[in-house]
DNA sequence: CACATTTGTGAAAGAAGTTTGAAATCGCGC
DNA sequence: GCGCGATTTCAAACTTCTTTCACAAATGTG
């Protein structure tokens, strides 16, 4: 399982231990930043699917820690702002955070909102021909794809067959469904040629390549 | 590979080894001077994309050293300056500098910076319609193409199909494509034709040849 | 447990796409 | 209209990918 990761920014370490219990119960994974410099050390070393930003920090307030951010990144992010300071919703939107939270919340909310962003913010990804699970990314108008970072080299059918896998992930395909979608309607060869595709695809994607699954009787399916 | 070059100019021969080291693991090639005058000539010698300039330095300091660079050079300056000095940010910024970090720093925050301050500078470049790959530099109104310094004459059409490759580096075209964007919709001739002058681009390129890839089976794309 | 069916694998033939060199054609300046 | 570089066409040589096939391994069944 693929945890995915959420940067907590708050001077307060009482908050940053509150809001990491919610999220880890919430099955994320998470890093802690006590103000932007350390928060940007981390964006710089590891991928980061999600920052949750504490408005009112002492060295640095949170709308300038966003801006920072986003000279280098479009990483999702969620402003955590007190009661009161309402107004700085539509700053902090303007500067290019996703979405803001007022404290308290429950951790029902928190969690929601995060859903949210993150399934905007794949969505948005994925209508720019980005398509990435876990380690795994596909880059549809590149034709790329890479495992953890490595690049992987794979021929016209391998990738027209991953990209349409996971562009449908969790639907179970026939050999010969694939054959019609992937290789077209009037294609006439065997179907086990799929086997054959998928054999070399989970070998090229090494430890990726248990998201293509094999359903006994079916066919295959990718699983995200 | 080519990496990018970054010239560090610290009078403090620890802090250039130091600092050297970070920029190193994170893949760039180091160069180092220890004060303005060495900096100057290691500037008028190579390209370099990026220096990093200590402020406190005795024979001259920080600013003096970045007011000549400029003279010559808009080559981005990160300035790197010691906790308490924080009134040198507005001096620093004014004077050319592209941004300052302040000392004791992470090697993640400094490569952050870095980065972005490259990125920042890439940009203005091509928002002034010239590109730049390594080795490979284009100048859209110019019409100009060099490797290394070097000047390469290409004709028209190669020189068109260069400039749309690299303005939409990453993305995959096939021949067809290529032919309507470059040569117009209203273009009839045999799609081959791409291939002729991606050989000839190559031919005449040389080593930045590698940045035009073949993806078998759709076309080609540029890979910068 | 033995049998039938389905899936995985490795090697090799076959198919398809790309590169290359040379020749034909185009088109602009003179 | 001529000359010359630029562009396009063409086909052979070459490279890479795709498919097939036979057998091994795994899974489900009575």
């Amino acid at each position: 399982m693929d945890k995915r990761t959420v940067l907590i920014v708050d001077d307060e370490e009482e908050m940053r231990l509150l809001v990491g219990m919610y999220l880890e119960n919430a099955g994320f994974r998470c890093l802690e930043a006590g103000d932007g410099d350390e928060a940007l050390a981390i964006l710089a070393q590891q991928p980061v699917d999600a920052v949750l930003l504490d408005v009112m920090m002492p060295k640095q307030d949170g709308f300038a820690v966003c801006a920072r951010i986003r000279e280098q990144s479009d990483v999702p992010i969620l402003f955590l702002t007190a009661l009161g300071e309402e107004w700085d919703k539509v700053k902090g939107l303007k500067l290019g955070g996703d979405d803001y939270i007022v404290k308290p919340f429950s951790p029902g909310e928190l969690i929601a909102r995060l859903e949210a962003v993150l399934r905007r913010a794949r969505r948005s990804r994925e209508q720019n021909g980005r398509l990435q699970f876990g380690e795994l990314a596909i880059d549809e108008k590149g034709r790329t794809v890479a495992v953890g970072g490595e690049m992987v080299k794979l021929t016209l059918k391998e990738f027209d067959l991953l990209l349409f896998l996971a562009k449908h992930r969790g639907q179970v395909f026939s050999r010969d469904d694939l054959l019609v979608k992937v290789w077209g309607y009037d294609y006439t060869g065997n179907a086990r040629t799929v086997d054959t595709h998928v054999k070399t695809l989970r070998m090229k994607l090494k430890d990726a390549g248990r998201h293509i699954q094999t359903v006994w009787g079916i066919g295959y399916k990718f699983e995200g």
